[in-house]
DNA sequence: CCGATTGTTGACCGAAACGGTCAATGATAT
DNA sequence: ATATCATTGACCGTTTCGGTCAACAATCGG
């Protein structure tokens, strides 16, 4: 790519960046199209083959900003101190809602590349960073505590519950709840807070 | 459209159907591809053309058929007789699950009617549907019996909390988990019993 | 004020895919 | 044998695809 792209004012390099998240969001690498990328981003098609060689070198730099971006966002949130079941899940959840606040199709573009087949890209995508989120659900119950969990309940299955909760709740927001952070905020730890009401001891309440 | 189209071997048809509902469930009506959906089905695309005027008849047959479909599948699982909360709304995730593993696109195909926007299908589309499917949450809320729940526990919370898991839970299965109706069914209700368990004053479980 | 560099675009290319048509083929049933 | 009908490959004109290029405009160092 064209390094030149970088001296480019933040906001023309967010709206081509965005635009270009946003189609490979919605489609595969194939189906994707350059001209709708450029008609989103605002810019002439033209612009963009200027700063990226080809379809392939723009879609690898998406790859490597959206990959960047999530790793540096969660691990930044992260406190490897805390060890509270509920606490661990809810900074996890806040951090992805910031995320999905301030790039919208970013998770998106990451979940679609990890299943994309197309030969022209598919060798070039790391799947360090799928074996990183495989394996996280392992890494959380190693690490969070179990014991303030009532009588019988099982930990995986509870965590679970708060991943496929948090997954639905993200997804049937609407464009406009997804602007205000701090509602968002709001209704998913008002909900969270049901949860661990009901599934702590009473003592760590 | 032709007539016809009911004579043919019910696989045939479908196929067709199946292929279509695929291609409109993946993509908006504009991009959304009769090529394809005639390779998926494995017809040509002539035979296609054959059975549906154009491109309009095809989607508007699908919207018939998926809607249809669902409201049958929904309400002959439906017991008015029942008023527990968690049974209600098992019985209609069952059905869900039921739904999507015989047709994996049906769903998909009529949230994407919902907010289809071209201007050849709009106006045609139904919105009495979706005003059905919209205060189903009210008219859920105003026949499930909320007095078992412990004390201070939202009907309306845990409600998204179920609806939201529901959610998250057949999203994140995979293609050969969809194949497996009674596994599906098992890992829902262990999962919601384990919310039942927790929710639920002790005399009523 | 100059010329060189760089940002930006409209017009264009050949190829592919689009929605849709049609003549021809093959099967079936009377 | 004939009429009916399922089915398809080839084709139409149009649009969109990834990608190129010449040209224009802005900026900037001298």
């Amino acid at each position: 790519m064209n390094a030149r792209f970088f001296e480019l004012p933040a906001e023309r390099q967010a709206a081509m960046r965005n635009a270009g998240l946003e189609v490979f969001a919605k489609q595969n690498y194939a189906k994707a199209s350059m001209e709708e990328a450029a008609r989103l981003a605002g810019v002439s098609k033209a612009l963009l083959f200027h700063y990226f060689e080809n379809k392939r070198g723009f879609y690898l730099y998406l790859y490597e900003y959206a990959t960047g971006l999530v790793i540096r966002e969660m691990s930044a949130a992260h406190d490897y101190s805390e060890t509270d079941f509920f606490n661990i899940l809810i900074n996890a959840q806040l951090s992805k809602i910031a995320i999905l606040h301030a790039h919208p199709y970013a998770m998106q573009f990451i979940t679609n590349a990890y299943f994309e087949e197309d030969p022209r890209v598919r060798p070039a995508l790391a799947d360090s960073f799928s074996a990183i989120v495989a394996d996280s659900s392992a890494r959380f119950l190693a690490r969070a505590d179990a014991s303030k969990l009532r009588e019988g309940v099982s930990a995986e299955a509870l965590l679970n519950i708060v991943l496929w909760m948090a997954d639905g709740f993200m997804r049937s927001r609407t464009p406009e709840q997804l602007q205000d952070l701090d509602a968002l905020n709001d209704v998913f730890l008002a909900h969270v807070g049901l949860l661990k009401k009901q599934f702590y001891k009473e003592e760590f309440l």
